[in-house]
DNA sequence: CAATGCTACGATGTATACAAATATTCGAAG
DNA sequence: CTTCGAATATTTGTATACATCGTAGCATTG
């Protein structure tokens, strides 16, 4: 059904793990599982079965069992007792809950990144965001949704804290599965853009607050929308 | 050299697994080793032979590599490609940056409980403050440890986002076995009372920013401690 | 016809066996 | 005596085998 050969370095925890050649078929399984669920192409509530994905990879239930053991752990799959994994869904109260965390975690990446940010940081940004006003395209709302991450993920190296950044990526990941429906909707693309500039000229200005509270808007209004759609479309 | 006879229901992610009889021996190895980690019991960097704990708990490797994968995603050890797992010891910059982030969050949840708190909420941190003051004594350091715990704990709670909570308490856990050195320093336990009774005073003023404020001045005190203490003892 | 209990199948949890890689030790050379 | 290297030993990663539990299907009974 699925062909796990995507591949990714998309490390959410501080997980460095050996970056030498040697890696383990437990840690490849978990980092194309965690794409795979992040990126919503398995479906949360979906059943993973061990033998399935061990034939897939090619390997025995073992290492497949230990990626399941770090997804868990990572929330991105439930294990309940003695009846499997299955991908996490997350109701809709809390995904509340989670966005209300987000926005403050990405505003205090807003926020530091407003006084501690480089030039060459800056320009980075300033690049990415017209590359995003370029995409800004309803057919092409994947590569929109790509370019998005990009901003987000500038802002977190801004910030110059890595812990913050790496658990900010994590929440981020999280929702992945449920962010990338609303980016289908038509209003989100262009509210994006505004709500982006207003963080940037904050972080221009060196405004730590308003860079804070710009952002915060930013994903507070994404979850709004997010909850609207889910109550559309369920 | 150590017991693991020790078992808490201390979970920190939302990890509920199932609350029936049946738990899994990997589980419950999770569990223990993450209560000896938290505790300091065993120290940063040590590192964990399998088998040796396989024996200590009467199990096989199996579970016992299944427990490090899930400790490996929450933060809690190292896994270095072949080289086996070892309790992850933060650097100080890296606690500098987990402090900013707790602070965030902390103060996310004492805004919160000032807008939401019940009575009876507020009823119950006035008994933990009220034993928190009786047991402000050099000597008993390890239960103001644990008293200080509940009363954060119940700031959580009454912060009614399930989510926020357990990710703070998560991210309380993984400092914890530092945190712990620093409550013996003797300004800590006086600092501590007074700072917990500017927190307090704004939730039941349903002070948002004002609890906000005290909180992260709270969590931020305490960090430069911290780096106090490691800076000096190492 | 619905409900309950039994049986068989399948899946998970655990133990053991094997392969590969790393750590260690012992020896030889400088 | 130190240092480098090869062989051994230990440990991790993976595969397979076994035990145990959950589920489904069917039969039996009220």
């Amino acid at each position: 059904m699925h062909d796990f050969c995507a591949q990714d370095e998309s490390n959410c925890l501080p997980n460095e793990q050996n970056s030498k050649g040697g890696e383990t078929h437990a840690e490849r399984i978990r980092k194309a599982l965690e794409t795979e669920i992040a990126s919503g192409r398995i479906e949360p509530g979906k059943r993973l079965d061990e033998q399935e994905i061990a034939l897939q990879f090619g390997v025995s239930r073992t290492p497949v069992r230990e990626a399941f053991r770090m997804l868990a752990a990572s929330s991105f799959v439930d294990l309940r007792g003695r009846q499997g994994a299955m991908v996490r869904s997350i109701a809709g109260h809390t995904l509340v809950e989670m966005f209300q965390v987000m926005a403050e975690l990405e505003g205090l990446c807003a926020r530091l990144a407003a006084r501690r940010i480089k030039p060459e940081q800056m320009a980075r940004i300033d690049a990415i965001h017209k590359r995003l006003e370029a995409a800004c395209d309803p057919q092409g709302v994947d590569a929109f949704y790509d370019i998005n991450q990009e901003f987000h993920e500038a802002v977190y190296e801004a910030s110059c804290n890595a812990f913050l950044a790496a658990q900010t990526r994590g929440l981020r990941n999280q929702v992945a599965a449920y962010r990338r429906r609303v980016t289908r909707m038509p209003t989100r693309l262009d509210a994006t853009l505004s709500e982006h500039s207003a963080v940037i000229e904050a972080i221009r200005a060196h405004d730590a607050e308003r860079a804070h509270s710009a952002m915060r808007n930013h994903v507070n209004l994404l979850g709004d929308d997010l909850l609207d759609f889910l109550a559309a479309y369920g």
